[in-house]
DNA sequence: TAGTTTGTTCAAAAAAACTTGAACAAAATT
DNA sequence: AATTTTGTTCAAGTTTTTTTGAACAAACTA
């Protein structure tokens, strides 16, 4: 059975991979997944696996498991295509859901373990002697203030960034800034 | 002459440092560029280029692509020390100067080649017929919806992250988020 | 059950990013 | 002017990250 996607990419396709590409290394991600959420954005239908495959011309290795990493993301969904039991790949257009994975997966977890992090500082701090304890207890105070900005920025990104349901489970006391 | 800084880094400065290496990975930075803020951040003096060689343990080559960046970014400065020659090297404790040296190296001009490279797409786009011409310009509004999010971001970064001269040259229209 | 189809895993290859150190330049000192 | 001090540059080496593809697993079909 033909495939019912067009065959190469087109010149426009092709420079709005580029902006995915420039994206997906600007926050840390490998050139694949960009192409890939980049193909599927172009894309007027849902792609399979194999057309995936086939319209970048990368491994299935590297398609397997950029799909693993936008899926985990919520970059990216499977839809149901009758007549097919092939996965059926769509991007996730909104940009709040987007932004929501991106920050849920890759940047609250840093600022949690950062937390503690930051106690373990303390204690090794109060291992040290008098002239020194005092501008390292300063030092640690100003990691405690970048901390507790970073925390308060993200509520505010995702307003910024589409609309938030961030704020809806939060004490009157940490929306401040809203 | 004998250094007049410590030798060894102490445990909390180590810590320290692990701290700063992670934040400079998180934001696309090389290992050495989060070693030498962080020993700078850590000492309670301003620290010559030997210096950080010496606390270090990394080459002169890496210290001086180092403190090149860092000084670009405006997260180091040099100072001026009596009696020597050297550059000393202090660290920026302001985490809007940080910030905004930050934005306006690494995430400014990428957003303003991103709207030439948008405007580009907007022509590839022209050249293709209907019925996917439509779904094409659909998915460019998409990006440029995106695109001006972006753009509102950075005032509203900048304030939650310690202040903000941003908006004092922003025109009335261009500021309703804040 | 044997054979397809569909997709995943992971060790090895390839590519990209980072670090090193020797050669070089600039400025101060003798 | 020669020497020393201070710092930069960049080609080559090292490390890390990414990609590949062959072997494997799971689920469907005949």
């Amino acid at each position: 059975m033909p495939s019912a996607t067009a065959g190469p990419l087109a010149p426009w396709e092709i420079a709005i991979l580029e902006v995915f590409v420039r994206a997906a290394g600007l926050i840390g991600f490998p050139r694949s997944i960009g192409e890939i959420y980049g193909v599927l954005f172009c894309s007027g239908q849902a792609l399979t696996f194999d057309g995936l495959v086939e319209r970048l011309g990368i491994s299935r290795g590297s398609v397997s498991q950029g799909l693993k990493l936008l899926r985990q993301l919520g970059a990216v969904r499977t839809q149901y295509v009758v007549g097919s039991r092939k996965d059926h790949f769509v991007p996730e257009l909104s940009m709040k859901r987007l932004v929501s994975g991106f920050v849920r997966d890759q940047f609250t977890p840093h600022l949690d373990s950062g937390a503690s992090r930051l106690d373990q500082i303390e204690e090794l701090i109060k291992k040290e002697d008098l002239p020194v304890r005092e501008h390292a207890d300063a030092r640690l105070q100003t990691l405690r203030t970048w901390q507790s900005r970073m925390i308060k920025l993200v509520p505010v990104v995702m307003l910024v960034l589409g609309g938030s349901n961030f704020l809806d489970n939060k004490k009157e006391s940490e929306r401040e800034l809203i």
